[in-house]
RNA sequence: UUCCAUAAACCGGCCAUCGCUUUCCUUCGGGAAUGAGGAAAGUCCGGACAGCAUAGAGCGUCGCACCGGUGAAUAGCCGGGUCCGCCUUGGCGGAACAGACAGUGCCACAGAAAAUAACCGUCCCGCACCUGCGGGGUAAGGGUGAAAAUGUGGGGUAAGAGCCCACGUCCCGCCACAGUAAUGUUCCGGGAGGGUAAACCUUGCGUGCUGAAAUGCCACGUAAAUCCCUGGUCCUGGUGUCACCGUUUACGGUGUAGCCAGGAGAUGAAUGACUCGUUGAUCGUUCCGUAAGGGACACGGGGAAGGGUAGGCAGAUUGAUCCCCAUGGGUAACCGUGGGGACAGAUAAAUGAUGGCCUCGCUUUCAGCAAUGAGAGCCAGACAGAAUCCGGCUUACCGUUUAUGGUAUUCA
RNA sequence: GGCCCGUUGGUCAAGGGGUUAAGACGCCUCCCUUUCACGGAGGAAUCACGAGUUCGAAUCUCGUACGGGCUA
């Protein structure tokens, strides 16, 4: 049986070109304390769904911060993405996303994981209504 | 024993589930190994390495500034000297410790004056002759200030003054001695007319610039497009096509397109910039005109605006490497020898999440005069995350241990 | 990753060794007015912090903290 609570390399958004796209043209979902950034495209020939995680490091000066909150992002996208990935895969067009933390303190894994949840629901609707 | 300061070392461990990076294996399901620091930080210095086409010299720029050692190093470190400060006579701490007699500038307020000093005072001369006025000498006294022109005593003088003398202080030079040297000590000679070089500057030494987003290769893609500025040929030799002439089919001569080599010159370009030097790209065709000259195309160089790509590989992770033990040299920094061990490599960027247990701590309850014992709670909790790689410096830091110094208390 | 600059009342800021640190807007107090506005007078700065150089530092030098910019 295979994993699927996984988050390789091929499951992330690695190219500039694409994740300066989608932060131009992408739509926004915010569910406080963070910023879900969705784009769907059809530049791949196979539908795929791949992800980053991000904050501002204004707002967050210090790198073990940082490095801490995109850790506990990761966490909470990898635990919960399956049902949208399955979603992605049966559909027509690729799916890029992009979790932004905009809280102003150090985050709590446990509320991190619910309010991601709450957005990966979100964002799973916008999917469905889309043609 | 308590507390404080400084320095050094360490700064959790185990298990389970779900994951990540890299490498290897694979029956492609997966499996095995692997993975943050003493500061990875700040980017304050010094290098390695790479590029800027390229030997070099001078000028400029920038940096450094007691001596010796160490070190890859103009960094840093160790030892020594000089000066300053503190306690006090032996240490501890600090120093951007070349030059103010190369020159220029500045020194507020106060003060006569802040640098070739005459306000008061004092002395001399002239006039007036009851006070005073004018000229000159004088740095002993006064007050101001952060700073006022070498201290004390004597001689000297109209009054004074290093003007002269003696004893001091400081600076410069020479000789001798000690020391590798900085420097110290003694003698002799000369001088003493502030401060500031973290003001400009001078002297000595060093120094090209830019930094892995450097750089090389591959792939993809666009525009071999557009606009502006700018540039320009001769000689020699060889080869050789063609034409003409001589002529015996061979061959020879003359002219000539092209090509090759060499030389000279012109123009532009190349290092932050200038001078020289060096290297080196281009110097072609054609139109109008009798000519001077002008234009067009192509080419070379520079610029503008704009277009495209932003993927992969190398650089790139084992090197002036670090640690431990033994041993040799050295006061030490450090160096040598032998043995053993360790060393991640991402690129929207791995090294994590959750749960449990154990120690270390912290808080607290009970028992006890106290040492301490038992229980409960929090439950690893500081600073902090590699990004080309090294050597330093600086800054941050919970707790534990060790060393040194200080303070307080108890016992002898 | 590399490089450069800044920090002065609440805000914008001048001042680049020398008395008590300009100015504008705003705030507070007082005066003027029956009252408000206008006007007038006054007040509020450890010159980011810590050391050093100097007789004297907002200014010069070094370190620390914070903020900003440039660079494919």
């Amino acid at each position: 049986m295979p994993a699927i609570h996984t988050y390789g390399k091929t499951e992330r958004l690695k190219s500039r070109k694409r994740i300066e796209s989608l932060f131009k043209t992408g739509k926004r979902i915010q569910v406080h304390p963070l910023l879900l950034i969705y784009r769907l495209h059809e530049e791949l020939p196979q539908p795929t769904l791949q992800a980053g995680v991000g904050v501002r490091s204004k707002q967050f000066r210090k790198a073990v911060d940082r490095n801490r909150i995109k850790r506990i992002l990761r966490e909470a996208y990898r635990l919960q993405k399956e049902p949208l990935r399955a979603r992605v895969l049966g559909g027509q067009k690729s799916l890029d996303l992009f979790i932004m933390y905009t809280g102003q303190e150090m985050p709590v894994y446990a509320d991190i994981f619910t309010r991601a949840g709450e957005a990966l629901r979100k964002t799973m609707e916008r999917y469905g209504e889309e043609p």
